[in-house]
DNA sequence: ATCAGATGTCGGTTTAAACCAACATATAAC
DNA sequence: GTTATATGTTGGTTTAAACCGACATCTGAT
C-alpha cells in the first residue's frame, strides 16, 4: 500500500487496543457456542472478515466489528465511546469556549 | 456493490450506533478547538475519511474510528467493548458451559 | 490413530476504500 | 456586503477489502 499508513502501521496503542477488542469478540461468540461461518451468516459478511475481526485487523471495515456487537446485543455501548457527557477533557474545554472558530453546515443530523 | 449487503445496507440499528458515535467523535473535536484537517494529519488518513467517519460511514475501516478515539485520549474504552467480564449474556452462558466443540488453534495471542 | 468440525490460508475476481487535487459551499468575523 | 476558514463534494488513480472456492491445519472426541 504504502499511502495512508495509518491502515498497514497504525500507532502501538490502536494496533493493541484492536487485539483485545478483537479478542473479546472471539470470547464472545464462542461463550455463545457459534462459529465463525454462523455469525458471518447472520450478519451479511464472509466467515473470513469475522475471524480477521477477532484478530484486531486495521484495515477491516467498523461496519463488520459493529454488527458483531450488534449480533452478540452489545451494541449499546458503541455509541458512548466518546460520549461527551462523560469526555472529561472536551468538557473541560468546552467550559472554556464551545468553539471558536468552526462550520457545522448541516448540524450533522442528530435524529436518532 | 451487491455482494455483501453489510457495507452498503447494514442493520437499522448498526447504522444507528455508528451515527450516533461519528457525532460524539465531531463533538470531541470541536471541542478541542481542531480541524479535520489537522486529526487527518495527526492520525495520518485524509481529511475526506475523518469527515465520514464523523457521519459514522459503515464501509470506514474501524482504524479511523480507533485512531480518532485515540487522538482524542479516549482509547481505553474500545478495548473493552465486549469485555468478557461485563458480558452479562455471555457470563451466563461460560457458566453452563465454556464451550462445547470448538478450536481455538494458536490462543490468538493474548499478549498485550 | 481416526474422524468430524472449526478455523486458517491461498488464488483469483470484483468492488470500492483511501488518497489527492481542485472546486463549491457554508460559517464566522469583519 | 467582503474575507478567511472549515467543511462538503467531485473526478480520477491506486490499492486492497471483501468475496468465493478449495484446500490445509488444528482441535476435540471417539
Amino acid at each position: 500500500m504504502r499511502r495512508g499508513h495509518l491502515l498497514s502501521t497504525p500507532p502501538y496503542e490502536v494496533e493493541t487496543a484492536l487485539k483485545r477488542l478483537g479478542a473479546t469478540l472471539r470470547t464472545a461468540r464462542l461463550r455463545r457456542n457459534i462459529t465463525l461461518a454462523e455469525v458471518a451468516q447472520r450478519i451479511g459478511a464472509s466467515r473470513e472478515v469475522v475471524g480477521e475481526a477477532e484478530h484486531g485487523k486495521p484495515s477491516t471495515s467498523i461496519a463488520i466489528y459493529t454488527a458483531l456487537l450488534w449480533s452478540y446485543g452489545l451494541l449499546d455501548r458503541l455509541a458512548s465511546l466518546a460520549d461527551p457527557a462523560t469526555d472529561d477533557e472536551g468538557l473541560r474545554l468546552a467550559s472554556l469556549r464551545e468553539r471558536r472558530h468552526a462550520s457545522t453546515p448541516q448540524p450533522l443530523d442528530d435524529d436518532f
